[in-house]
Parts: structure tokens; C-alpha cells; sequence
DNA sequence: CGGTATCCCTAGCGATACTG
DNA sequence: CAGTATCGCTAGGGATACCG
């Protein structure tokens, strides 16, 4: 059945395209359980540069996976949250997590 | 529980260097179900490079993901498959796949 | 057929400094 | 605190030609 293997390529090409960019599984994987502020993300990921922060967190603003939510306190604070569409997503951030733990499991084995 | 939260972040980063790399999840997709040749990669590919498919391939292979078998005829024929380990990658490639599908869906009712 | 080797380029990223 | 703006680099990738 090529045709249903074409199919599945342009699907998982899809969803690549969103998740593709090198922090981004990494920057939903801290705001899955809660919303985060921008300087938390900062710290949980140190290795991140704050361009990139800001540049991975608007790309997936736009693609309507997260929030940002601003309020208007002094200081600023601004957090960012999962949409109810980008939770969906949860389901394949634990996938990835899963094979992770296995993975790190048999390594530490041999 | 911090804890817990950094540990899950180190089994997403040691997916991702495993599954990092523009085209493996890719070529992974197209081998899920049966052995492939290097030629019907390419065709099945066709906007990756050879260098990239080759490379791909190798650090797929040397991360125990794959399996390169020669078959010493004339013309040679190389195929490439999934290990037993590999396997376990498949629900991963799955949940991306499954999701895409649904993504697809919704943009295309907006 | 299934690769290597080489050269080259640019998008993506980093570092730093600055701002509302 | 939560960003912008700029500059510069480099590693990852593309094109092409060649090899066993």
C-alpha cells in the first residue's frame, strides 16, 4: 500500500514542522503541567539563549500550541501555558519521554 | 516536584539525540514496515541528499537503531531495517504520525 | 548500485548590549 | 521582568564529481 505510506509521511512531516527547532519539544515539555513564566523557562533551560527563548516560545504562539498571557503587574510577568489544542499534544511529549527512560535504562545496563 | 520534572527532561533530551537530525524520523517512518533498499530510500526521499541519507543512515545504525545488511550480489544490494531495539521506537513514530493526522484535519476544515 | 570526497554556502544560532 | 536589536560565526547541509 504505497499510497497509505505517503499519507503517513505528509503526516508525520506535519507534525514535525511544528515540533521541529531545536528547544521547542524541550521548552513544552516544562510547560506541561503548568503555566510557566518567561524567566522560569529561562532557568529551568539554562543553555538557552534568550533570543531563541523568545523565538521558539512566538513560533509556537503562532501555530496556536501555547499562550502568552500577560499581566499587567509591577514587575511584568508574563506566562505561558499549553492552548487546549496544543495539549494534544501531551500524548507525543510523553512518547518521546518513554523511550527516553527506556533508552537511558539499558544504556546504564551495559 | 522538581525532581521528577528535570528527570523527564533528560529522558526528552536523550530521545532527541537519538531521533535529532533533519531527516531521521523520516527515513525511520519508511522503514518501520519492511526492509528497504538504499535506492528506494532515495526515491521514496527524493528532496534529501545522498550525503544526508548515507550519514543519516550511519548514525542511525550506530546508535543500534537500524541494521545495514549487504547482500553480495551483482548489482549490490544493501538493505536497511529496524533492529529488535529499534522496534521499541515505533510507538514514538506513531504517536508523531497520529498527531499530524489530526493536525492536518483541523486546518483544513478553518 | 551504493556509496565517498570535496568544496562551498547560508540559515540558524550564540553573544552582547540595550529597552519599555 | 520580559523582551529587542545587532553582529558575527560555524556546523550542518547542498551540489557535484568520482569510486569499488
Amino acid at each position: 500500500m504505497p499510497e497509505q505510506q505517503t499519507e503517513g509521511t505528509l503526516f508525520v512531516q506535519t507534525t514535525l514542522k511544528i515540533l521541529g527547532g531545536k528547544w521547542k519539544i524541550l521548552i513544552l515539555w516544562h510547560l506541561k503541567d503548568e503555566v510557566k513564566r518567561y524567566s522560569q523557562l529561562k532557568k529551568l533551560i539554562p543553555e538557552i539563549t534568550e533570543k531563541m527563548l523568545i523565538q521558539q516560545l512566538r513560533e509556537l504562539e503562532n501555530d496556536g500550541i501555547i499562550n502568552r498571557k500577560v499581566y499587567s503587574d509591577v514587575p511584568l510577568k508574563v506566562g505561558y501555558s499549553f492552548t487546549e489544542y496544543g495539549k494534544t499534544l501531551i500524548p507525543v511529549l510523553k512518547a518521546l519521554c518513554d523511550w527516553g527512560q527506556e533508552h537511558l535504562k539499558i544504556m546504564n545496563r551495559e
